[in-house]
DNA sequence: TTGTATGCGTTATCAC
DNA sequence: GTGATAACGCATACAA
C-alpha cells in the first residue's frame, strides 16, 4: 500500500497526500480532513525508505562502539538512544572492534545506509581514516576517545589528564607514596593522557617513576589480576592502586581480598570513569567520573547541529569536560608503616 | 554520485554496474573488470537506501530493548549486533519503556524504516498488539519475556519456574527453611514464572508461604535495600534471600553487609540471570543462568529464518532454554540455629 | 489550493 | 552478454 492508494480513497492527487503527510500549509482544511481520514481507514504508514530516498536524508545517525555489554558503553548508548528520539533520529549501533579494518568496515556500511551523521565511541588515537572524514564535513564526531593529527577534529571528553591527577594527588592527602597504576593500551587518547597524569602527578611531588608497579597492557581481568596480586605479595607493596578504568579496578579489588587485604584500611583503590556499578554500596569505589550523561548528550547535539549545518564556526569542536574526583569507600588513609 | 557515473566512466550502462555488484553470472569478464576499475576509481558505494526501495528489503532489523544500560540487555544487545553482522544485517536499537503506548510507537518507528524483522526483549505478558504481529506473518520474535494469549507467539525464553525451583531446592538443601523472596512487576512473564517456581519449591517442601517475607513490587535499588534491610533486623530474620534478578541480589547484599551480616555465613543469597558482575571473584553470587549467549543467538537464528521463509512449520516457535543453577560464594549453610 | 510530471538510485523484465 | 525502460514510494518544481 502506498500514498497513491490513500489518493484514490480520498479523490485527490498522490501529491497532496504528499503535502498533509508533512503539514504543508496551504492544503484546503476539507480536503486535508478527508486525506486524514483516509490514512487511518487504511492504515497506512508512510515508507521511510522512499522518503529518505526523495530527501536524500535518512534520519538515522550511526554509532560505532567497541563492546556494548561494556559499562560506560551501555550506560552512554542508553543517554544517546533515548536523546536521539526526542530529535526523532533513529540509531545504527555497530559493535566492532576498533582496528583500522574493522572501523573502516563499520564507517562503509553506515555510509551505505546514508545515514546522516556518526558518532564514535571509541577511536584509536593514529586513525587516519576518521581524519578524512573531518576534514570532509560530513557530520561525525567522537566521545570518550579521541584522535590526534587533525586540526578539524571534532570530539568530547573528559580531562583526562586532570582526572588522573586528581585521584593521584588526593591519593598523596591520604598519605600513600608508593602507587601501583594499570593502565590499558596506549593506543586510546584517554590511556595515553591518564598515563601522562600518572607521571606528572609523580613528579610534581617528586616521586620517582618505578615502573615495575606500572601495568600496561590489555584490558584484561585475568591479567589485572595475577599482577596486582603479584604486586600485592612482595614486602613493600604499593599501599594504593590507581586503575585506569573502573572495570580493572574490580580486579584489583579482587587480587586485594584474594590476598587477604582489608580494603581501605590495607590498601587504596582508585578507579576511572564511573560506571553505574561503582556506586554501588556494596562495591563503593572511588573513581574520578566522566561525567557520562554530560558526554553522551553533547555528543548527540553537536552532531545533530553538523548535520543541520547550524555549528558555528566560533564553537569550539573540541569539548573537555571536567573530570570529578568521587570518595567512596575503597580509598583511605596509609596506615602501612614503612 | 551514482551507478550512472561508474557506467559512463567504463562505458557500459548502469544496468550492467547493477549486474556486476550484485554478481550476476553472465557478465563478460572483462567488463566485469572495467566496472571494477571504475567503481574503484570513483571510490563508489551503492545507496542502500535505494536499493532497499527497490528490493523490498532493508537488511536491517530492529531491536526494542527496555534499558540498554541494564546488563542483561547490554550483554544480550552485544551478541545480537555481532551476530547480526555475520549474516549482513545492520540493527537499529529502539530503547523504550514497556507500556503499550511506548510499545507501539517504537514499532511503528521501525516498521516506517522498513525493517526486515524485529526482535523484542521485553514485552508485557498481556501486550496485545504483538499478538497481531505474531499472526500476519511479518517476522517477530521475542526473548526473555513472552506474552501470553496467542497461539502463534514466538520466543526464546529459559525455563523461569524450574529456574526458580533449581534454587529454592539448593537453599532447602543448605538447610534454609526461611527464605525470602524479591520479585519483580508481574506484568512480565519471566517474574510471573519465577515467582510460580517459589511458590512451588515451598509448597513440595510443606512449608507456607508467608507473605511478608515477599517483596513484590518494582525493580528498584532502594525499594529492594530497604525492604531487604528491614527483614533482616527482624529477630527471626530469613536465613535466605532468593531475588528475582541479579540486580537486585545486589542489593540485598549491600543490606545483608549494612545490618553487620557475613555472607554466607549469616545469609545466604542468589539471584537470577547471571550478568557478567556476578561471576566476578568479589561479588561471586550465586544464581540461575539464563543463558545470555544461547538465548540471543538463538532469538536472532529464529529471526532470520522467518525473514528468510524458511521457518519450517514443524519446528516450534516457542523455545524454552534450560536454566542452570550456578553456586558461587553467596550462599552457604544455614548456621542459625533456631 | 491542487494536479502533473520528474527525479531520487537502484533492481528487474524485456528485448536485441 | 548487454542496454533500454519500467517500477519502487515518495517529494517537489511547475502549471493550472
Amino acid at each position: 500500500m502506498s500514498a497513491y492508494d490513500v489518493a484514490k480513497l480520498a479523490k485527490v492527487s498522490q501529491s497532496t497526500v504528499s503535502r498533509v503527510l508533512n503539514n504543508y500549509p496551504y492544503v484546503k482544511k476539507t480536503t486535508r480532513k478527508r486525506v486524514h481520514e483516509a490514512i487511518k481507514e487504511l492504515g497506512f504508514s508512510p515508507n521511510e525508505i522512499a522518503r529518505s530516498l526523495a530527501n536524500k536524508k535518512t534520519n538515522t545517525i550511526g554509532l560505532i562502539v567497541e563492546d556494548i555489554s561494556s559499562s560506560f558503553y551501555s550506560e552512554t548508548a542508553h543517554i544517546i538512544l533515548r536523546e536521539a528520539q526526542k530529535y526523532d533520529y533513529e540509531v545504527i549501533i555497530i559493535d566492532s572492534e576498533t582496528d583500522e579494518e574493522s572501523f573502516n568496515k563499520s564507517m562503509s556500511t553506515l555510509l551505505g545506509k546514508r545515514v546522516d551523521g556518526i558518532i564514535v565511541a571509541s577511536v584509536r588515537k593514529d586513525n587516519k581514516n576518521i581524519i578524512d572524514f573531518f576534514e570532509s564535513g560530513f557530520p561525525i564526531i567522537s566521545y570518550n576517545r579521541r584522535t590526534y593529527g587533525s586540526d578539524n577534529d571534532k570530539f568530547v571528553a573528559v580531562d583526562n589528564k586532570k582526572g588522573a591527577m586528581q585521584a593521584m594527588d588526593y591519593l598523596f592527602d591520604l598519605k600513600h607514596e608508593k602507587i601501583a597504576y594499570i593502565s590499558g593500551p596506549l593506543v586510546y587518547s584517554t590511556f595515553q593522557e591518564r598515563y601522562e597524569g600518572y607521571k606528572e602527578a609523580l613528579w610534581n611531588k617528586g616521586f620517582e617513576y618505578d615502573d615495575s608497579i606500572v601495568y600496561q597492557d590489555v584490558l584484561s581481568y585475568d591479567k589485572v589480576f595475577n599482577f596486582s596480586l603479584n604486586l600485592m605479595r612482595n614486602v613493600d607493596a604499593p599501599t594504593a592502586f590507581f586503575a585506569s578504568t573502573d572495570q580493572m579496578a574490580l580486579a584489583i579489588m579482587d587480587a586485594a581480598s584474594r590476598s587477604g587485604r582489608h580494603i581501605p584500611y590495607d590498601i587504596s583503590i582508585i578507579g576511572f570513569d564511573d560506571i553505574d556499578i561503582a556506586s554501588n554500596p556494596y562495591i563503593g569505589l572511588s573513581t574520578v567520573s566522566q561525567q557520562k550523561r554530560k558526554m553522551a548528550v553533547m555528543a548527540l547535539e553537536k552532531l545533530i547541529l553538523q548535520i543541520k549545518g547550524e555549528d558555528q564556526k566560533e564553537d569550539s569542536n573540541r569539548i573537555i569536560i571536567d573530570s570529578k574526583l568521587i570518595t567512596r569507600k575503597t580509598t583511605g588513609i596509609n596506615n602501612i608503616t614503612s
